[in-house]
DNA sequence: GAAATTATTTGTCCTAGACAAAAACTTTAC
DNA sequence: GTAAAGTTTTTGTCTAGGACAAATAATTTC
C-alpha cells in the first residue's frame, strides 16, 4: 500500500464535495445547509453509499454567489429559486440603482485591468503610486475603502474570481502596512486595542482603521484578526488602552457581529470604550448602547475629537 | 427603548456562552462538544429557558486547553477527565521531554521578557536587530520558527496569554512583510503560486515559506491565506506556476489536511507540483501520492534544488 | 522485532421537530 | 403622508440519540 501509489482508495467520486468542505468553502453552516434542502429544494445534493450528501460542483458554486448576495442584504428564500444566470442579472441591476447616487467615481474602472493582469507588479505599484499622491489617509479613504467594495461587486458580477480578490487584498496589505511602518509614532491619547472577534478574518478593514487612526495620532496596538472577547478584555487592561477599536466587514452575519460586540460590552471595563467600524453596520437599526458605531472611515477624525474633548473634561473638571 | 439604555434585556445571563459561540472561541465544532457530553460527561454546560446549552466560563477555557494539548497529538477521552492543572503539568513534562534533544537554543528566553512587556516596540527593534545580524533565511530559520513552537509551548503553559500571542505574531507579520517588501525581486524558475487551504488561518507559516523561497530565488505568488480548491486551480493555471505551495500550521486537524491536500491533487493539473509544508506533517506516516511534503523551512533549498535539476532535465531531454 | 489482525477511540453525519430573533408587511394614530 | 405599533413570514440555530468509518492503540502471529 504504501509503494504502489498507482491506484488511489477513490472512497469519494472525483469533485464531489461532502457537506463539510461545503461549509467551510462557502461559510453556510451545516444546519442551514440542511434546513434550506428541507425547506427550499436547494441545495439538492446527491447521496454516498452511506447516505450522506455529496455536493456537485455546480451546487457549491451557487451556494457561494448566494452568500455573497446575501452578505449585499438579499434573503435567501427568493435567491434559491432563481438560476446562476439570473442571480447576476439582478445584481447587476441593483448595483446599477446603487452607482445613480452622485458621489466620487470609483477607482475600480482603473484598477481593474490591473488586478486581472497576469503580472503582480503593476498593481503593487499602482497603489504606491496612488498612496504617495494622495497621502496615506486620502489613499486610504479615497482609493483603498472605495476599491475594496468595488472589488467585491466585481466578484460577485463574475468579473473577477475569488483568487484575484485575494491577490488584490494581500497587495493592498502589503502597501498598508509598508506605509505604518513608516508613519511616524506619535503617542497620544487615546490608546486604542485594535482587533477583530472571532469568525472576522478580513484584515483590510483593520488595517485601513489603523492607518487613519494613525495619521490622528492615536496611539494603536494591533492584536490582529480573531481574537476572542475574553482576550480582548485581558489585554485591554494589560496594556492600559482606553478604546478598543474592532473592525467588521460586511462577511459576516450582522446579527452574531451584534451579539458578540453585546456580550463584549457587557465583559469590558465601563471605563473603557468600544468602536466598532465597519461596512456592516451600514444597515444598523438600532445602535448596540455603550457602543460607538463608526459607519465610515470618515467619521474617525469627527470620532476621536469628540472622544478627545469629553477626555480632556472629564480629567479638569 | 432606544434612550433608556441603563437596563438593557438580559437575554442571557452574564458570561454565560451559548454552543455556537464556544465552537467559534474554542474550535471544536458543536457535533464534538455535544458527543463529548454525551460520552465523557465533559463538558456539562448548564441549560438556559429553551434547554439550550449555555457554558461557563471555566469549561470554556478547558476546552480551549484541552484543543491545544490535541494540537500536540494527545487524546480527548483522557484529558477531559484531568483537571486544568493537571492538564498543564502534564504538558510541561512532555516539553521537557522534547527538550532533552540535542539542537540550538531555543531564542524564547531572550524573547519571552519582550513578549509580555507592556511595551510593543522592544519586541520589533529585537525582531529587526536579529533580522539584520542573521540575514534573512537564518533570521527566519533560527529565530521565527523555533519562536513560534517556543510561544505556542509558553501558551499551552499557561506563560502567554492568547492576546500576547497575537501581539507577537502581529510584530512578525511586520517584520517579514518588509523584509520581503525589500528583497531584490529575481525571477528564476520555479514560479510558485502560495496560500493555505481553507481552515488553515495562520499567516506566519507562508510568510516564512515566502521569506525562503524568495530568497532563493523562486518567484512567488502569495494569495493570503484561505484560498478554497476550486480557486487554487484556477490561480495556478491562469498565472502558469510550476508549483502551488501549501502552507499547514499544527493547528489543524491531520485528517482534514490530508484530505483536503488529496482532493486539491485531484484537481490540479498533474504537471503543477504541490509542495505542503509546515509542523502539521512532522508526524506524517503515510505521505500523499504526487504531494512534496516539506517537514522543515530547512530543506526548502534542498527540494528547489532537486526540482530545478528535474526540470532542467526535462526541458533539454 | 516487524507485520498483520483485532479492538477501541473519535469525529462527523443523519433525521425531523422546535423556537426566537429579524425582516417584511399591515394597521392604527396623528 | 409619515410614524409608531402590531402582526405575519422568514430564517438560522438548537435539540436528541443513533450510526458509521477513519484513525489510533493493543494484540497476536510470524
Amino acid at each position: 500500500m504504501s509503494k504502489t501509489d498507482i491506484a488511489p482508495k477513490r472512497t469519494k467520486p472525483l469533485l464531489l464535495t461532502a457537506i463539510g468542505r461545503v461549509e467551510r468553502e462557502t461559510g453556510l453552516a451545516k444546519d442551514t445547509l440542511r434546513v434550506w434542502e428541507r425547506r427550499y429544494g436547494f441545495p439538492k445534493p446527491l447521496r454516498d453509499g452511506n447516505g450522506e450528501r455529496v455536493y456537485p460542483p455546480e451546487q457549491v458554486e451557487k451556494l457561494r454567489v448566494i452568500r455573497r448576495l446575501m452578505d449585499g442584504g438579499m434573503r435567501p428564500g427568493k435567491l434559491v429559486q432563481a438560476s446562476l444566470a439570473e442571480l447576476s442579472e439582478r445584481f447587476g441591476a441593483s448595483r446599477l440603482e446603487r452607482r445613480g447616487r452622485p458621489g466620487a467615481p470609483s477607482p475600480l474602472a482603473q484598477y481593474l485591468p490591473l488586478i486581472k493582469a497576469r503580472e503582480a507588479g503593476g498593481l503593487q505599484r499602482q497603489l504606491a503610486h496612488d498612496l504617495m499622491r494622495l497621502g496615506l489617509q486620502r489613499f486610504v479613504i479615497e482609493v483603498v475603502a472605495p476599491l475594496n467594495v468595488g472589488v467585491g461587486e466585481a466578484w460577485t458580477l463574475g468579473d473577477l474570481e475569488i483568487y484575484e480578490e485575494h491577490l488584490y487584498s494581500e497587495q493592498v496589505q502589503h502597501v498598508l502596512r509598508q506605509a505604518l511602518a513608516s508613519a511616524p509614532r506619535m503617542t497620544r491619547d487615546p490608546r486604542m486595542l485594535l482587533t477583530t472577534l472571532p469568525g472576522e478574518q478580513h484584515q483590510i478593514g483593520l488595517l485601513m482603521a489603523q492607518a487613519c487612526l494613525a495619521v490622528e495620532g492615536a496611539e494603536c496596538l494591533s492584536l490582529g484578526p480573531q481574537t476572542p472577547a475574553r482576550d480582548i478584555v485581558l489585554a485591554a487592561r494589560a496594556h492600559r488602552v482606553d478604546v478598543v477599536g474592532l473592525s467588521f466587514s460586511s462577511a459576516v452575519r450582522l446579527r452574531e457581529a451584534r451579539a458578540a460586540v453585546v456580550d463584549l460590552r457587557k465583559r469590558l471595563d465601563r471605563s473603557i470604550g468600544i468602536w466598532a467600524g465597519g461596512g456592516l453596520w451600514a444597515g444598523m437599526k438600532e445602535p448596540v448602547p455603550g457602543v460607538t458605531m463608526i459607519a465610515s472611515l470618515d467619521a474617525i477624525p469627527a470620532v476621536l475629537a469628540q472622544w478627545r474633548e469629553q477626555h480632556s473634561k472629564a480629567v479638569y473638571a
